[in-house]
DNA sequence: TTGCGGATTAGACTCATTCTAACTGAGTTA
DNA sequence: TAACTCAGTTAGAATGAGTCTAATCCGCAA
């Protein structure tokens, strides 16, 4: 069920949105709400079906432009798997994602510094790199890890 | 230049089309040769019109065709960085990609087995992993490091 | 009350990839 | 030699995620 926002998560909102000179908008207001509502990674298709239920005029087109908006702000970040629909992440800390092979369910996995560390040292003197994605692909036998 | 195969890596194609079952195909043997000949990581378009200066008939069904098989049988892997098009990799050692973010060259990074070992080490007691993508996204001052 | 500009909207468009149905050709089988 | 078979190939249609466009909306300032 898609609760409202708590005034903590709506004042990062607020905070991210203007920082970067954007407007506070019902509609974005919305999508965000879903984002954190069910942090299982949802696809555009699935954010605007819930999004819907509580604001039924939105339209796709807007649910793309919230959440190119949020990545652009930082909000949230983009998760893709091989050339599927991409998936939207609200967890900032930096992480890396299990898909599991079977249900298709996206899991978020901690990614220690002393990880990060050693990976960003296997690249050879003159390249520099800000992003880094870790994917793994397999079974999980373990019950839901999501962060909410 | 696309040059003809060498007998070392006509039999490796051959040996693993057969023994996953295959045929050996001028189209294939012509894909192959392309992918060998440039280590660029093309995509399925620059696969298809390299192919097509040796081979003018090939279809690019066919390109896509032969790609999958080679996936399939083990000689090339895929390469995806977010959903832009696919790209063709013939490395089979393990190894990271490095996206250059100006000139969107791609590049192998070498993975050291100590990484992929500590990068195994963090997933929870549970999940299973058999592929590991990893990729970075920056900015290169290297000359190329293709290794042909 | 009018004008401005960012946000939203519906629907058209793009383009990588997949699908489909017809065709080819090498290797049987009759 | 002719018919059969079956994987592979082919052209073009279909799919579908994502982008673009042009019209509209709406809060705010002049």
């Amino acid at each position: 069920m898609i609760r409202n926002l708590t005034e903590h998560d709506k004042e990062h909102l607020q905070e991210a949105l203007i920082k970067s000179g954007q407007k506070v908008t019902p509609q974005r207001e919305a999508v965000f709400t879903v984002l954190l509502a069910e942090r299982d990674h949802p696809t555009v298709d699935e954010v605007f079906n819930r999004a819907r239920e509580v604001m039924p005029g939105l339209s796709l087109a807007t649910v793309y432009n919230c959440l190119e908006t949020f990545v652009g702000c930082g909000l949230v970040r983009q998760v893709n798997h091989e050339r599927e629909s991409t998936r939207y992440c609200p967890n900032l800390a930096p992480h890396a994602h299990f898909r599991d092979k079977e249900t298709g369910q996206v899991h978020d996995i901690e990614l220690p510094p002393e990880v990060m560390k050693s990976l960003r040292s296997i690249l050879p003197p003159g390249f520099d790199s800000e992003v880094i994605e870790i994917s793994f692909l397999g079974r999980a036998q373990a019950k839901d890890t999501h962060s909410n």
